[in-house]
RNA sequence: GCGAACGUAGCUCAGUUGGUUAGAGCGUCGGAUUGUGGCUCCGAAGGUCGGUGGUUCGAAUCCACCCGUUCGUACCA
C-alpha cells in the first residue's frame, strides 16, 4: 500500500558510493568481461572464485594495537564474535584459498577471478564503494618470465576491450629499485618505514603534482590551492636528489624508445638538471650493466654511493630481464619501464606494473577526463606465507573493471550497440489472449525474443507506443479479420518510421500504416526472422 | 579527515532589497484517437523550496548546525 503520510513516508534512497546497474550497463560490461575472460583463458590460466566475506584477519585488516578492523573495510562481527569483512580486493581472498589448498594444487597455480569488491571509503565520480575486479595471478612461479607475462597479459586484455594500441600503457617497475635508492640515502631501516612509505606517496604523485610537487613532499610539505598542507617526508636535499634521480636519470633514457617513434603517449617532458626527459619508454633490451654504472655514477655525482647495494643491483637486472622478454615477444611498444611507478604501498616485494589509458575524453558535461590507471598488479611473495608455512612467490594483476567501462562509454565504445528489443504481440482482441500467447511462443521456439502485450489492450495505440518505447523491432497484429483470413499483421517499425518521416498529417500517417505487411499466419516466424535479418544488415 | 562552492517539481533551471496562493521548459499521466508509434492540440498530477533550529509582523531569500552533491587535498591497506 502506498503510504499517505507523505511526512512519515519511507524515502528511496541508495548509499552514497553504490550504483544500480541498468540493461544497457550489465549487456556492456558482461560483453568486456568475456572478452577478458577469452584472453585469460588463452594464456592457459583457470577460473576461481571465493566468497565476498573472510575472516578479517585473513584480510590483513587490524588496526595496530586494537582489535578491531580497520577503517576503510567494511566489517562485523559473527555470533561467535570473530570478525568478518567484505573483501576489498582479491588478492588477499586468493593467498588465503591458496594457503588452504596448497597441497591439492597444482603449482604454478595459474587462476583469474572476477568480482565484486567492497571498500568503505570517500566515493565520487568513477569512485565507487562497490566494484568490479577481474584478476589473474600466478602462484609459485619465482621467475619474472611469470612477471613478464603479466605485463604483455595486461596489455592484451586492455586492445581486448576495445582500447587501441597507443591510446594505453603498461608501466613496469621494480621496487626492489625503489627500496634500493632509499635504502642508500639512508632510510632504508625499520625505524624509517615512516619516511618511506611518504617518500613512495610522493614519487605516486609524479602524475598530478609534477615533479616540483614531488620534490615539495619529499622535503618539507607542500600546500595546496585549498591552503591544505601535506607534511613532507622531511628528507635533506642530498637525499631528495638521490630520490629525484630515479625520475630524471638518463640513463632510464637508455630503456628509453624514441620520441619521436610515434604509437605511444608519453607524459610531459620532465625538466631536470639539464635533462630534457621525455617519457620513460623501454624498447630495446638494454645493457644492464651500462644503465647500472650510469645510474651509480648519477648518485655519485649527488654525494650518495650507492655501489654495493643488492637492492638496486637486483632491480635493475630483473626490469632488464622483464624488458628482454618482453622485446623478444614483441611488446615493446606496449610495455615500458618507468621509474615512477609504485602501486600500492605494502605487499608488493618486486616487479609492480600498471595499465595506464593515456587519452584525454570529455564526459557528459564536457569536461575534460583524463582517466589514469585501469588496473594495476605486481610480485607479492609474502603474501601466502602469512598463512604459516614457506613463502610462495606469487605475481599477478587487477583490472578495474568499473572504471575501464567508464572510461570506454566516454569513447563511445560501449553499449553503443543497444540490443534489440523483443518482437511485441499485440492484442486487439482480449478474448483470445491464449491465440496471442501461441503466436509468441512460436516465435520464441524460432530462438526470436518475443512477448505478448500485458498492459491494458483496451487502446491500441498504447500498445504501439509500448512497443515503439522498448525498442521493438515490429509488432504482430492479428484482429478477427485477420485470423478469418488465417494471416497476420506484421510491422516493421523501424521501416516506418523512415517511411513516416515525410507524413506530418496524424490522419494520414494512422492510414498509411508505414511498414505493415500480411503474412499468412503460418510464413509469420520466416517472415519475422527475414524482418529481423534486414534490420541487422541495415 | 581538511578547505571551498552548491542544494527550488522526475530532469534543467527562474524566483526582484525578506512581502499574498513558489513559476517555466522538458518529462510523466489522461484525452482528442478504444484497428496503429511520430507531429499537433487540450487537460491533469507532481513542491515539507535538502533537514532542524533561530532572527523577523512575515523566510525559498538572513544566521547556526546537520545531511547531501561537486571541486581541490589527504587517505586508498
Amino acid at each position: 500500500m502506498a503510504s499517505k503520510d507523505k511526512k512519515n513516508r519511507l524515502k528511496a534512497r541508495l548509499p552514497r558510493g553504490f550504483a544500480d546497474r541498468d540493461a544497457a550497463d550489465i549487456r556492456a560490461i558482461d560483453k568486456m568481461m568475456e572478452a577478458i575472460r577469452a584472453v585469460y583463458d588463452r594464456y592457459g590460466f583457470d577460473p576461481a572464485e571465493t566468497p565476498f566475506i573472510e575472516y578479517t584477519d585473513a584480510l590483513g585488516k587490524f588496526l595496530p594495537d586494537q582489535d578491531r578492523p580497520n577503517e576503510g573495510v567494511f566489517s562485523f562481527q559473527d555470533d561467535d564474535e570473530q570478525w568478518l569483512s567484505l573483501r576489498y580486493d582479491l588478492t588477499a581472498p586468493l593467498a588465503r584459498q591458496v594457503a588452504e589448498n596448497f597441497q591439492d594444487l597444482v603449482k604454478p597455480y595459474r587462476s583469474y577471478r572476477a568480482g565484486w569488491v567492497f571498500r568503505n571509503e570517500k566515493p565520487g565520480p568513477g569512485r565507487f564503494r562497490q566494484f568490479l575486479q577481474f584478476d589473474a595471478d600466478t602462484v609459485g612461479a619465482a621467475s619474472v618470465a611469470a612477471d613478464a607475462e603479466m605485463a604483455m597479459m595486461m596489455a592484451d586484455v586492455v586492445e581486448a576491450v576495445g582500447i587501441e594500441r597507443g591510446d594505453y600503457v603498461i608501466r613496469v617497475n621494480n621496487r626492489k629499485v625503489l627500496d634500493g635508492v632509499m635504502e642508500a640515502i639512508g632510510i632504508g631501516g625499520p625505524e624509517h618505514l615512516h619516511t618511506r612509505l611518504v617518500v613512495l606517496r610522493a614519487i605516486d604523485k609524479l602524475d598530478r603534482l609534477g615533479v616540483e610537487g614531488v620534490r615539495l613532499l619529499l622535503g618539507k610539505g607542500r600546500k595546496d590551492e585549498s591552503g591544505d598542507f601535506t607534511p613532507g617526508a622531511g628528507l635533506s636535499q642530498k637525499q631528495i636528489s638521490g630520490v629525484m634521480a630515479l625520475l630524471e636519470f638518463e640513463a632510464f633514457a637508455f630503456f628509453a624508445r624514441d620520441a619521436d617513434d610515434g604509437g605511444v603517449v608519453r607524459r610531459e617532458p620532465i625538466q631536470a638538471a639539464g635533462v630534457d626527459h621525455t617519457g620513460q619508454i623501454y624498447t630495446k633490451p638494454p645493457d644492464p650493466n651500462a644503465a647500472m654504472l650510469g645510474f651509480l655514477g648519477y648518485l655519485k655525482d649527488r654525494g650518495i654511493d650507492a655501489s654495493n647495494n643488492d637492492s638496486l643491483n637486483t632491480g635493475f637486472s630483473e626490469l632488464n630481464e622483464i624488458a628482454s622478454l618482453i622485446a623478444s615477444a614483441g611488446y615493446e611498444r606496449r610495455v615500458v619501464i618507468d621509474p615512477s611507478v609504485v602501486r600500492g604501498l605494502e605487499y608488493y616485494t618486486g616487479p609492480v606494473f600498471e595499465a595506464d589509458l593515456t587519452f584525454e575524453t570529455v564526459n557528459e558535461k564536457g569536461q575534460k577526463v583524463v582517466f589514469g590507471s585501469v588496473g594495476g598488479g605486481g610480485r607479492y611473495d609474502g603474501l601466502v606465507g602469512r598463512f604459516g608455512g614457506v613463502d610462495v612467490p606469487a605475481t599477478g594483476f587487477s583490472i578495474g573493471v568499473s572504471r575501464l567501462a567508464a572510461a570506454l562509454k566516454n569513447l563511445g565504445k560501449l553499449g553503443d550497440e543497444a540490443e534489440a528489443g523483443p518482437v511485441v504481440v499485440t492484442v486487439m482482441d482480449r478474448e483470445r489472449i491464449a491465440d496471442y500467447q501461441k503466436l509468441a511462443t512460436t516465435l520464441r521456439e524460432a530462438g526470436i525474443r518475443a512477448e505478448l502485450y500485458l498492459g491494458n489492450p483496451k487502446n491500441f495505440g498504447k500498445q504501439m507506443q509500448y512497443a515503439d518505447r522498448r525498442d521493438a523491432p515490429c509488432v504482430v497484429i492479428q484482429g478477427s479479420d485477420e485470423r478469418d483470413r488465417g494471416v497476420v499483421q506484421i510491422k516493421d517499425l523501424v521501416e516506418g518510421k523512415k517511411k513516416a518521416a515525410a507524413i506530418a498529417d496524424n490522419v494520414e500517417w494512422r492510414e498509411e500504416r508505414p511498414g505493415q505487411f500480411e503474412v499468412p499466419e503460418r510464413e509469420m516466424v520466416q517472415a519475422v526472422s527475414d524482418l529481423l535479418k534486414r534490420q541487422a544488415g541495415a
